[in-house]
DNA sequence: ACCCAGGGTCATA
DNA sequence: TATGACCATGGG
């Protein structure tokens, strides 16, 4: 298989139909969502939902609120989500810049190009936080690239695996063309297949999203009933 | 007990 | 530029 528009889009349909629309990104606001962009790195769902939680309970979800906290306050806040320290500096970080900048509607009015730079240069925010941020909270045609999508069109034999991540991301961008709604559902399809096929449908106790899922298993056997 | 999770930064060579 | 160490909780 190769990386082309039509085959990107059976997979996609094969996601789609099995799995249907997500409405993605989980998440009331644009700034909820920002905030757990971050808070979702290398860290499952389940445990950033627990502290996004601890946020709203102390009625902290808001750029000032977590500037104005206590680093270490912030930090136990945020400790069911992992690397807690690192993240409430990161989190603190994203919110200085994040007033400072304006807000959500002066960085709305910035072209794509120049407000991924502006994420890029916060410290805590790297590639793919920035593109969650852009594609989910700005609404902007970015293809997110995670380990996962890494995995899928590796295993699919569309790309090496390998590659940096703007490689793979403007690639995918030049093959679909820019479609926000397309990339949304994407992306969330990809991350739904990985969390959910393996406990739903016992053949595929070895989900080829996993790490250690046997190379060269396709698409169909994944998603066979 | 082990593996994994919707990454990113920093120091080193 | 390319690796490795480090960050840390919670579920399977």
């Amino acid at each position: 298989m190769k990386l082309n528009r039509r085959s990107l889009l059976t997979v996609f349909d094969s996601l789609l139909t099995a799995y249907g629309r997500q409405y993605w990104w989980p998440g009331e606001t644009p700034f909820e969502i920002m905030v757990g962009a971050v808070l979702t790195q290398n860290t499952a769902w389940t445990n950033v939902e627990k502290a996004i939680a601890n946020l709203v309970a102390h009625d902290k979800l808001s750029p000032q609120a977590i500037i104005t906290a206590r680093k270490d306050h912030l930090a136990n806040w945020l400790r069911p989500s992992g690397y807690f320290n690192v993240k409430a500096e990161r989190l603190k970080n994203f919110c200085r810049w994040y007033v400072e900048a304006g807000g959500f509607d002066a960085l709305s009015k910035l072209d794509i190009a120049t407000l991924r730079d502006a994420l890029l240069s916060v410290n805590g925010v790297g590639p793919e936080t920035a593109d969650d941020m852009l594609l989910y909270a700005f609404d902007r045609p970015v293809f997110v690239i995670d380990a996962y999508t890494r995995r899928l069109f590796s295993r699919l034999g569309f790309i090496a695996g390998d590659e940096a991540y703007d490689d793979i991301r403007l690639a995918l961008e030049d093959k679909l063309g820019a479609e926000v709604g397309l990339y949304n559902e994407f992306h969330a399809l990809i991350v739904v297949h990985a969390k959910t096929v393996c406990r739903v449908r016992p053949r595929c106790d070895d989900c080829m999203l996993r790490e250690n899922c046997p190379e060269g298993r396709g698409m169909q056997q994944c998603l066979a009933p």
